[in-house]
DNA sequence: ATAATTTTTTAGATTTGTCTAAATTATTTT
DNA sequence: AAAATAATTTAGACAAATCTAAAAAATTAT
């Protein structure tokens, strides 16, 4: 079964909207990719056709096993070409995502099995998120934000929860990437604001709304 | 200007059936694409609107400058992907083609800018014909066909003008690929078939319906 | 619990790219 | 040069994905 680049759109949308429980609302999803609700409503009644979500009008919708299964898929593709043009290619950290975003779409499993093996199976992509496997399995870092790790532990940023342009110049200004190694020196309790060092530079101040995207992991051993 | 998947595929297509003069007709562009005639005079119709071709009606048609323009940077991203899919990827003479229909779409000049790059510039893609430059401009071998080569002088293949599953299976099967050295050793001019011989191995012979798809040039001293 | 508001769906229209069938123009045959 | 044939275009329809405006259902506020 393939789909098209607008129902896998919408697949993906949905993916990333559904936690692990929940429903997903008509104005969420509008809101996510841009259209108006009543272009999701009809996009809802062609998917659930196709027997990829639970899905009864008013009462919101998820991806059955299957719309997950799918959705794997897709953002299995996302990921490899995310990493191949951030290694192979050089384009930086912010520039992923849009050209990806059209590459995801290309139909060819032995393009994407012999990519994967290519990179040398990967499994984070240039923003830490984890690449599926071939069966849809993703690997987990124990990951923790950074408002939430002890004092003085130097830790591995591996995620970032928030990628506009602003962040990532909040991000850029004080030469945090994705494997910088950090620790935080002090909390400041008035406005939840962080002090951070990274190595033996000097300290500066993250605030909370910035502090909260930045997720990181123990560092590893292998 | 970008141009929808569709518009970029009748580009292409009128491209490579227009030689460097006389018209194409609308029979043979829906021969090409596998579309019927009312839908070529259609997409003429629009392609005119954004003067990129010729075209009066009942007369035939050819791309303009600027047609010719867009077409070769369509081809340069088919072609690149070709060498990559080849090259990095492994994938055989044959399989490439058809995932690089799909790839060539992608709109991204940095994308095709960075990927040249990375693959070092190259200058003919897997099957011999040439890639464009970021101005369009491609390299030529002097290349003939080995219909035409004299006796007995050892060629290199560069370029295979036929390459459906059925030619490439008789390519395979005498060990025939890109930059295979060889010489005709006899010509039968009853058919005109030609006696191969490659290396030292046993001689063969191609019919002339092959032979004619057959490309060579004088051997690289680079 | 009724009214007001918000959310969602329906109905009907639009765009792109395709199709069939019929009409028109060009070409070939006699 | 007229008739037959072939090529091309027009007219009208359809599917996919979107939209607007209006109707219906659900939620929130009074």
């Amino acid at each position: 079964m393939t789909y098209s680049t607008s129902e896998e759109n919408y697949i993906k949308a949905i993916y990333h909207l559904q936690g692990d429980e929940g429903m997903v609302t008509t104005n969420e999803l509008s809101a996510e990719l841009k259209t108006r609700p009543a272009s999701v409503t009809d996009m809802l009644k062609k998917l659930k056709t196709k027997k990829l979500l639970n899905y009864e009008k008013y009462q919101g919708f998820r991806l059955n096993s299957d719309g997950r299964k799918v959705a794997l898929g897709i953002i299995r593709r996302h990921r490899l070409w995310e990493f191949f043009l951030s290694e192979k290619l050089k384009f930086s950290w912010d520039e992923v995502h849009e050209v990806a975003e059209q590459l995801e779409h290309v139909k060819s499993k032995k393009l994407i099995d012999k990519l994967d093996g290519y990179l040398g199976f990967p499994r984070f992509d240039p923003h830490g998120d984890p690449i599926p496997d071939q069966q849809g399995k993703i690997a987990t870092h124990e990951r923790v934000c950074i408002t939430a790790i002890p004092l003085s532990q130097v830790m591995e940023v591996c995620h970032v929860g928030n990628q506009t342009p602003e962040m990532l110049d909040i991000l850029k200004h004080n030469h945090i990437t994705m494997g910088t190694r950090l620790e935080v020196k002090k909390k400041f309790n008035f406005d939840n604001s962080l002090e951070i060092r990274i190595g033996r530079h000097q300290p500066f101040i993250l605030s909370e709304a910035v502090a909260k995207h930045i997720w990181v992991k123990k560092i590893d051993r292998s």
